[in-house]
DNA sequence: TAATTACCCTATCAATTTTATAGGGTAATA
DNA sequence: TATTACCCTATAAAATTGATAGGGTAATTA
């Protein structure tokens, strides 16, 4: 299942696509806009603005905007920077690939193959970007 | 993630379709083979066969068997037996719909569609039978 | 029918993850 | 220089996950 922050964060790069400006938006209007405790809401902007996907401004009439195109920016970009890896074992992960421990031999392994699909499809669906919301 | 039930769960299942015989298979031989804490075990075997994914039969000599035809098996089965739903938020899931709590229109809400057609997606790979495994 | 083997049920628990809160510090702008 | 907003660390309640414990019940074999 998705995370709460995950949800939050992705709920948060529309908002801000959906308002964009020539001034920066605030945490504190995105807060009350997509009702996020606002110190929680910081912690996952500070993740986003690490994974470059959204940029700040400080200073009065600062906030956040995004740091790309938003046709550059894709659901899956913003759950692995959130959440971690889209597949459903470690093993067949491509960004975030670790052993499984109790897997004497991958080659062999009888679930690795389906879950590898598996992934391959989930993140073809998830590489949408948030400009391709819309028209689904 | 794939929960480490999840996983003990469908190797349980492949140790008894590898393993087929005559006689059903004790939760101790499966527990050794495959390396489940036994009591743990018990318990996912449980939930297996109150979803009627294994049989058992008590008694010495006594233990657990596949409740169907492999090929009638699917890895979706097992995985919504132990862990619930496939899909990724709620709302879009077909047998464990819960709507979402912050949600206050499903039409309008912006990631709804792509997660359905994500959850649909990972169904339809999911849905293949135990068999399926060895020729992918 | 007694001993054995294996399934069944409930409770508990430690570790981890998730979700959230608190408080103060720093930088930039009006 | 006051204000606004971002930055950082620590802490903690709640939920989930992974696992353990112990005893009870049913069925088979000798």
């Amino acid at each position: 299942m998705l995370s709460k922050r995950a949800k939050y964060a992705i709920k948060t790069i529309l908002f801000l696509h959906e308002n964009q400006r020539h001034t920066p938006i605030s945490a504190k209007v995105i807060s009350e806009a997509e009702k996020i405790p606002y110190k929680f809401l910081e912690n996952i902007l500070r993740d986003l603005k690490s994974h470059q996907i959204v940029k700040s401004l400080r200073g009065a009439e600062g906030g956040y905007s995004l740091a790309k195109e938003p046709s550059q920016i894709s659901v899956s970009q913003i759950m692995r920077a959130i959440d971690g890896p889209i597949a459903l074992i470690p093993c067949v992960s491509e960004k975030f690939y670790e052993p499984c421990l109790e897997c004497t031999d991958e080659e062999t392994c009888r679930i690795r193959k389906l879950f590898g699909i598996l992934r391959n499809e989930m993140v073809s669906i998830l590489d949408k970007s948030i400009t391709d919301l819309a028209s689904l």
